[in-house]
RNA sequence: CGGGGUGUAGCGCAGCCCGGUUAGCGCACCUGCUUUGGGAGCAGGGGGUCCCAGGUUCGAAUCCUGGUACCCCGACCA
């Protein structure tokens, strides 16, 4: 018997767990609330990188880097950034360790303290900033258009794979503009970047939209984010673009003579996507068998399986496949052949549908016979046996086919649980079935508060696109402007 | 930081209440034979400071005290 996974319908925490840790992906560290990403885990998100960088240069992006260290009174210059991570800050206090009195390890060097303390980047814009103010002195300076791929600490009480560690992998382009607009244009054309991305790259679908006060990021005046709904109806959010106005500019003194000679601040945005896509991945597509990878983000697109009896049988097998792997490499697919004496075909089977590889062939002696080969697709879990003459053509369109199917299922899936909700007692009772409610609200934060108090739903954006009829408040029959979605979030 | 729970082989657990040979089971691992189109079968084998420290006792995985680590549920969050 088949040595599964939890199933998704009984607990979808464990599955999701369980999934990440026996597909490989990651595990938990020694280090409180840390994460180790696997191989094929990193594979996974090295293609997400590759794919995101090379977005960000045709926008006219470039790449820097900067400190992993944040001087103390660098993040608390910016009132409202400092209070939104002061809670959740790793701090660097001394620079020295000493053997133990008792000669047992050591201990930290009281002498060694630091003047400030440090704090470890929890996000970069003061750091940033601060070095922006020594880069731009006139308007020829700008834009500044910088992306910088790091790691953050944030120190979370509760931590989970993928979703929420306390150290995770990310990108945060920080730009800098002449003009207000010009720093919005900005911050909208990163979220377009970011909803291609999940839709066309991951096959995640993602609504566009724009972040209530309450949930807006830490000195910005106007944050942008793409939602994605995971299969147990819950919402997480994707990624995020901030629209920072003068804030920052402000807060480190970063000025610019303007082309009429006048003293302006600076404009600006940050953006950033994160290893948690990683989580969106996974729950967005899977299920109870495991994986289930787009073709753009899989390691290995096709796997091959040689079922065969003795080695004379696999020398023939192999000298097949030879032909065949040549030919998928010259489509651009990539291909393993998983010629491993040591496992059965069953087992091999499981394990790269654990996995998540798109498509799997298998190929024995019957085959040999026929000259045909069999192919079975990971998403609809289907197989069918087909001439080998030519099916490497057949196998390209079958990777395009799955990677628009899997958009599609996840697609129809949230149109499924994404519905309208015009009172606040059925808002009460609809919640607890998880999915999107596009419900009327007045537009306050204490409204959205008291929301959240009573169903643990927040506000996940208010959508850029789609209807915008007007009407009035679920909650306190107030006007509003127009419907907002609501969900449990991640 | 509040409220629960758990530390026994690489992983998952039983044993503890009611102390007593050589601490047990499943998976994984090693050897051999048979198998190979959906996670193989049989036989044999290796692997343990029972979280740490102290106490009670003729005797402690088991009882007591203190520590410590991790997990779950809340508050915080991408």
């Amino acid at each position: 018997m088949a040595k599964g996974l939890t199933s998704r319908s009984e607990n979808y925490s464990q599955w999701y767990n369980e999934l990440v840790l026996k597909a490989d992906l990651a595990e938990n560290s020694a280090v409180r609330g840390c994460m180790v990403i696997k191989p094929y885990g990193y594979a996974i998100w090295e293609k997400m990188q590759q794919r995101l960088d090379s977005m960000f240069k045709e926008t006219g992006h470039v790449n820097a880097y900067f400190p992993l260290f944040i001087p103390k009174s660098f993040l608390s210059k910016e009132a409202d950034h400092v209070e939104g991570f002061a809670k959740e800050c790793a701090v660097v206090t001394h620079y020295r360790l000493k053997t133990s009195p008792d000669g047992k390890g050591v201990v930290v060097d009281p002498e060694a303290k630091l003047e400030e303390e440090l704090i470890v980047r929890p996000t970069s814009e003061t750091i940033i900033w601060n070095t922006y103010k020594n880069w731009i002195q006139s308007y020829r300076d700008l834009p500044i258009l910088c992306n910088q791929w790091a790691n953050v600490v944030r120190w979370e009480m509760r931590t989970r794979l993928f979703l929420r560690t306390a150290e995770f992998l990310w990108q945060e382009g920080h730009t800098a503009h002449a003009t207000s607009d010009e720093a919005l244009e900005e911050t909208k054309k990163m979220l377009d970047v970011y909803a291609d991305f999940a839709e066309n790259f991951m096959a995640v679908p993602v609504i566009k939209g724009v972040k209530s006060a309450n949930e807006r990021f830490a000195g910005a005046l106007e944050t942008f984010c793409i939602e994605a709904l995971m299969q147990d109806g819950k919402a997480l959010q994707a990624g995020t673009s901030h629209f920072l106005g003068q804030n920052f500019a402000k807060a480190f003194d970063v000025k610019f003579q303007t082309k009429e000679g006048k003293e302006d601040f600076v404009w600006a945005s940050s953006w950033g996507v994160s290893t948690r896509l990683m989580g969106a991945l996974i729950m967005t597509h899977s299920d109870d068998l495991g994986l289930i990878l787009p073709p753009n983000l899989a390691p290995f697109q096709v796997v091959i399986v040689p079922i065969y009896k003795g080695d004379d049988q696999l020398a023939q097998i192999s000298e097949k496949v030879d032909e065949l792997i040549a030919k998928l490499k010259a489509l651009g697919i990539s291909v393993k052949y998983d010629d491993n004496d040591m496992k059965k075909p069953g087992w091999k089977f499981a394990e790269y549908e654990l996995k998540g590889v798109p498509v799997r062939l298998g190929i024995g002696a019957r085959d040999l016979e026929n000259g045909t080969i069999e192919v079975a697709r990971r998403d609809t879990m289907t197989k069918e046996t087909v001439n080998i003459d030519g099916v490497e053509n057949y196998i390209k369109q079958l990777l395009e086919d799955i990677q628009t199917n899997i958009f599609k299922k996840a697609y129809d899936y949230r149109a499924s649980v994404t519905r309208e909700v015009n009172s606040y007692d059925e808002f009460k009772e609809e919640i607890e079935k998880g999915g999107f409610l596009l419900c009327h609200w007045d537009g306050t934060p204490e409204t959205e508060e008291k929301i959240k108090e009573d169903t643990k739903a927040t506000i996940r954006c208010i959508p850029l696109e789609g209807d915008k009829t007007p009407g009035t408040c679920m909650v306190t029959g107030k006007p509003s402007v127009q419907r907002v979605i609501f969900a449990r979030a991640y």
